[in-house]
DNA sequence: CATTGACTGATTGTAAGACAAAAAAGGTAT
DNA sequence: ATACCTTTTTTGTCTTACAATCAGTCAATG
């Protein structure tokens, strides 16, 4: 018989909220890089107790999400260009990689899967849905990390693209940028189509290179728009 | 076990001080996998408070050295085969990639220091010295990583070592194994020293590929010795 | 005899209050 | 304006407390 797993679904503990809560504020950007972050004030905001709280702080500063300097606190995470880009040449070793096993092991059915939610990221391009394009990428993405069969390289990679979310510039936030981005993405999936597993991992890292020459053009004009903001109102 | 109490080195916060002492205890595996832990008896061997203890407890939970279930408390981390091969497979992924990157940018001292470090590797291991080679490996990879260049992956990749030692069945530690990983060791070391880039990435992964092999075919017996004994001496 | 079910004790989850120590902020004197 | 000192804020840590949940015990039931 199939296990089926009831609806009993506890609510999860406190910190885990408050950590999840946090988290989505960090990656959407409502908290942004180089906050500074006051436990007090976010207890009270929350409406949790500060153990809770600073448990919750200490998950994802282990994620790199938030920084805690010793007896300055913790601030949202900000990153330089060379992080950026350290950032990026993992994410592209670890993406071809995990479009390699997908391409080698996937079912049939995670295959369609991957079919289908490339059509829908290729419809909310075309109509320049930004949310509709964010949420087919994110999809695309758990297809393809479920796929790859290592759950090991998923979560790492699941980590790195949350603080990609940080730098506020993805390709696919550029707008001359996603058509191509998309047409890559297309040339992906048909390769994984053919099990072609070495043709899908060159598409793959070849993809992320052209993403992050993108991308990391617009962070660096950020950075220095930043940081002569900051030298005439310090 | 004997109360530990640690509270005269200041430099770092308490936290932190508990953090490192519980990572060591299990990398060393004086804290063995599977082991439960229990928030009480830690406080009092390590003569902490609660919230300090349970913030390093969040900290451990991050790198997966522990697991923590809600309501039933913290154990070491314990590894399937499954874990332990898609382990091995991100860890050759990165590890030959750390190595490809040292060969092409590290300076001439960092691979003279290499070349130290591999002569003590060698040394330690004609004389059949585990603590020797156990710090020479450490060394080893100290420099290998801080010479690659990217932060990230060194991080990540130190990560990874830590969880490979939850196995206790390093290439390293296998007597009849030691001689050939120190020979393909020292022929990785030459290729660095010829800044033959494509060639460390390939010796490596080889290299680590053969550890796998050895090291998991050991894990594998522990295991179902493991799991006889629990089932007769549950 | 095995299964169920309720009870008890242990352990974790969460809160609140307190205080020392460090850092940040602000003001004063040079 | 700079350097120094005081005040205030914020974090680091401990203590105590209690509710929620889990694990093991043991009797009742079929």
């Amino acid at each position: 018989m199939m296990p089926v797993p009831l609806k009993l679904v506890k609510p999860e503990t406190l910190r885990a909220q408050v950590e999840n809560h946090l988290r989505a504020a960090i990656v959407s950007g409502k908290l942004k890089p180089g906050e500074k972050l006051i436990e007090r004030e976010l207890c009270e905001m929350l409406g949790v107790s500060r153990p809770s709280l600073r448990e919750a702080l200490r998950k994802l500063e282990a994620e790199k999400l938030i920084v805690i300097v010793p007896h300055r606190g913790p601030e949202v995470a900000a990153m330089s260009m060379k992080e950026a880009r350290d950032l990026y040449a993992l994410r592209r070793l670890l993406e071809s990689y995990a479009a390699h096993e997908f391409a080698r092991l996937a079912s049939d059915e995670q295959i369609k899967s991957l079919g289908k939610v490339v059509k829908r990221l290729r419809e909310a391009s075309n109509k320049k849905l930004r949310s509709g394009v964010l949420q087919a990428k994110a999809d695309f993405y758990d297809v393809l990390l479920t796929g790859s069969g290592n759950a090991l390289v998923s979560e790492i990679l699941g980590g790195m693209l949350s603080r990609v979310s940080l730098l506020r510039a993805t390709s696919l936030m550029l707008p001359d940028r996603l058509p191509r981005s998309v047409e890559e993405i297309e040339a992906l999936q048909k390769c994984i189509e053919k099990r072609d597993a070495v043709g899908a991992q060159k598409i793959s890292s070849e993809h992320i290179l052209k993403a992050e020459a993108a991308a990391l053009g617009v962070y660096e004009k950020n950075l220095q728009k930043k940081n002569l903001l900051n030298q005439s109102n310090p």
